[in-house]
Parts: structure tokens; C-alpha cells; sequence
DNA sequence: TGCGTCCGGTCAGGTTGTCGGCAGGTCGGC
DNA sequence: GCCGACCTGCCGACAACCTGACCGGACGCA
């Protein structure tokens, strides 16, 4: 896995890249907001970036935003110093971001960064023109894209895992519960529902189609 | 999930039968060796087989070793009677193979069945140009695919289990109502009309046709 | 601190599809 | 022809599902 680092304390900067390489992972380094942007841009292979947010030249979030709009979808943890609200972030960081406080066991970051990298893996796209990006909880199409909650997220995404195969009702509660909350059946119609609605707001062609009885399909 | 129940007590049959279908799962159901070769041979669509040691007419790990040989690759878990020893079983069950002791505990069985699952999912294909899909719930022939609901799949499950062989009414019922209800005559009846109709809307080369006074058999 | 918004979860009521069975027609064997 | 077995069209009951609305809690904002 590639990491981006983005930093600007060159003694956290070696810190992160020998803990990342004794992990067994690569690490691109980058001290300020500008490399940031030429070396981890949407044609980089980057999978996931660290972002401190107390940079010299600029914001990270900002940083982060620039990336965004370059095309660049891979997830990012956030550096925030010592003290720093969390919320400050929420509204900015998309679902799938993370955040971590300095200062910050390195152990415990290399879990956060290795977990991302397992979400983000896949921005899975159905074989039909249908992204799904779980960075930012987005679905794309052609016509369009929409915001899609948390839950709603992990529904679809249970769903299109699999397509042209039916998947049961209690699959999808496992894959979008996986608290093993319980919580009734008329739920999942629920969130079927609304998924549903976003899904035709953007012409989507993909549809999630009931199979009585049984479960749910898409095509 | 189509899960294969071999077991000659009724009693459990039914207590199976109806926790597996509780559990979203299908089941087809024989109660000695001779049906489960019949409903359970190569081209059967069940995913997991359930197999009790103790049958009347023959050794479990006989019948399955039958079974094995006839093609079926589809693990089984085994019913050893009270004090069997599991090492009894070890020199003949397959790596994929698993046990469990009577009296047994219907959640775990059920989990270990759903264990089976993860590993071998096929698609079994009646030797002409149909396919029968319980992933997917459907019917595939080279022009079309038709949706089939749970009770209508069983049917047509029993019957194509053994190309060319009469599957007696008696049988059907046994494997497409496993939890033991009791069905008119007629009930069959309807449901042979229904799948016939599916099977001719996708021009399906296979036909149910029917034995007078003893059953059907497909051709 | 109070207000507005969003999200998750639930509820009640309407709608639809499946299931099982009935009634009557048809077929095949004797 | 007669009888039983089977086919067919159809219907009612019921569960599964869809839908719109609602509510409490979390959170942002002033």
C-alpha cells in the first residue's frame, strides 16, 4: 500500500515514514500543501493520505479540498493538533475520513491508516455505470451524483456486492448493522426506500429490485 | 441457500426444516439414503448437505460417499448419534466436511451449515441447457432468465434432481414443503401449472411431464 | 441556551404477490 | 361409457412489502 504523508515537522515527517515502512507499506512524503497537491493528485497511486492540518502554506483541509476536486478520492486521516475540536472537521471531512489527535501513538495510527485503506479499496463501480465511493459516501452516474448517508451506504453497497444475485434481507442487516444492532424488519424497507429514491434522483441505471420472500437484487 | 436435510426422524426433519427456513435458508428434505441419492445427486442445486449417520436403510457415510461419487462436491455435515467418536468420522469425511453431536443446538448447527456456504457457492445445470440458479432464485435458459418464487424453486428443484427419473408426488411434497405441512393434492397441481408456465415463457428445452398415478419427470 | 436540521429508527395503513384450494373441464385406461 | 387422475382458470386469505409520516437524539448555528 502507498501512503501519502503530508507534513510539515520533518521529525514527524521520519517518524511516520520508518514506522509505515517497518509496517511494510511505501511512504511519499511531501512538507507542504503545494508538493501535497503534485504528488498525491487524482493520477497518483496513493492510497490513502495523512494529513496534518497546521500546515505552513495553508489548511490541510483545504489541501484536502483541492485534492478532492482534482479527482483524487482515496480516504484521508487528518492530524489535528493538541486540543483541536473534532467537529471542526465533521463538517468538512467526508464520511469515510478519519481523524487523529496529536500527539498520536504511532501503533494506533498505522490501524486507522491500514483500516481506511481496507474501505477504500474499492470504489467499487457496478459493471453498469453505477460509482460507488466510499470516501466520500457518494454515488456517481452519468447525470449526476448524490450524498448518500452512512446507512444508506452500507445498504447499497451490501446489495450491489453482488449483482444479478439475490441477497437476503438478513445479509443486508448484517452488512448495514454490523454492531449487530437489532432493528425491525420494516427498517431495511425503510432505508431500501430512501436508497431507492437517491438512486432514480440521479437516473441511475441501476435499480434494486425485491425478490419476495427472500431478499433484494440489483441489475 | 439450498440446504440438502437427510434425516429419517420426522421429528427433526421438521424441527430442521423449519429453522432453516427461519433462517432464510431452502431446504429439500429426504428421510433415508435412497431419496438423497435421488434429490441430492450430481445435478442437485443444494449447497450444503445435512447428513445423519444413523439411517434405516444405510450408513450415512455411505450415502454420501455415493453421492461423491456421482459428482456431488457440496460439503456435508454430519449427525453422529450420542458417543459416536469424531475420529470415527476422520478417516472419511473430506477436508471440507464438518460434524456435529446429537442432541445438537439448532444455532450452531445453523451456523456451521452457513460456514459450508462461504466456501462453495455452484451453480447446477441440468444436463440441457437449463440452469438452475439459488443464488439468484432463478431459471436461465439460453433466452431468458425467469424469476422463481421460494415454494415454486423447491418444486422444480425435486423434479430436476433426477433427469429422466419419475419423482413420485409423495416426494415432491417431502422436498418442497419440508417443514412437514400438509398440502392438498391439488396444491401440487398448481404448482407444476406454474412452473411449467415459467419454464415455457424462457422456451426452456426441459419439460415436466407427467407419470400417471406415480409422478413426474423432466426430460 | 434555544432553534433548526439531519439522521436513524419505528409505526400505521395501503398495496401487491404468493400460496393454497376450489370447481369444473379434460384426458386416459378399463 | 365410466371413473379416477390430472389440468386449468380463478379466487380469497394472508404475509410481505411499500409508503408517508412521525419522533427522539445528535449536532451545528446563532
Amino acid at each position: 500500500m502507498l501512503v501519502g504523508v503530508c507534513e510539515d515537522d520533518a521529525a514527524i515527517r521520519r517518524l511516520l515514514g520508518r514506522a509505515l515502512t517497518y509496517a511494510g507499506h511505501e511512504v511519499l512524503a511531501a512538507h507542504d500543501g503545494r508538493e501535497a497537491l503534485r504528488l498525491f493528485g487524482a493520477d497518483s497511486a496513493v492510497d490513502v493520505v495523512v494529513m496534518d492540518i497546521g500546515l505552513p502554506d495553508s489548511d490541510g483541509r483545504d489541501v484536502t479540498q483541492a485534492l478532492r476536486s482534482a479527482g483524487q478520492t482515496a480516504p484521508v486521516v487528518f492530524l489535528t493538533a493538541l486540543g483541536e475540536r473534532h467537529d471542526r472537521l465533521s463538517g468538512f471531512s467526508s464520511g469515510g475520513d478519519d481523524y487523529v489527535a496529536k500527539p498520536f501513538d504511532v501503533a494506533e495510527l498505522i490501524a486507522r491508516i491500514e483500516a481506511m485503506e481496507r474501505r477504500g479499496r474499492h470504489v467499487s463501480t457496478v459493471s453498469t455505470g453505477l460509482v460507488l465511493d466510499p470516501a466520500g459516501h457518494v454515488v456517481r452516474t452519468d447525470s449526476g451524483e448524490v450524498l448518500l448517508t452512512p446507512t444508506e451506504f452500507r445498504v447499497l453497497a451490501a446489495i450491489t456486492s453482488r449483482p444479478g444475485e439475490v441477497v437476503r434481507r438478513r445479509t443486508v442487516v448484517a452488512a448495514a448493522w454490523p454492531d449487530g444492532a437489532l432493528v425491525s424488519e420494516n427498517t431495511i424497507d425503510s432505508f431500501i426506500r430512501r436508497v431507492r429514491t437517491k438512486l432514480v434522483s440521479v437516473d441511475s441505471p441501476v435499480t434494486i429490485e425485491t425478490v419476495r420472500g427472500v431478499g433484494f437484487r440489483c441489475r
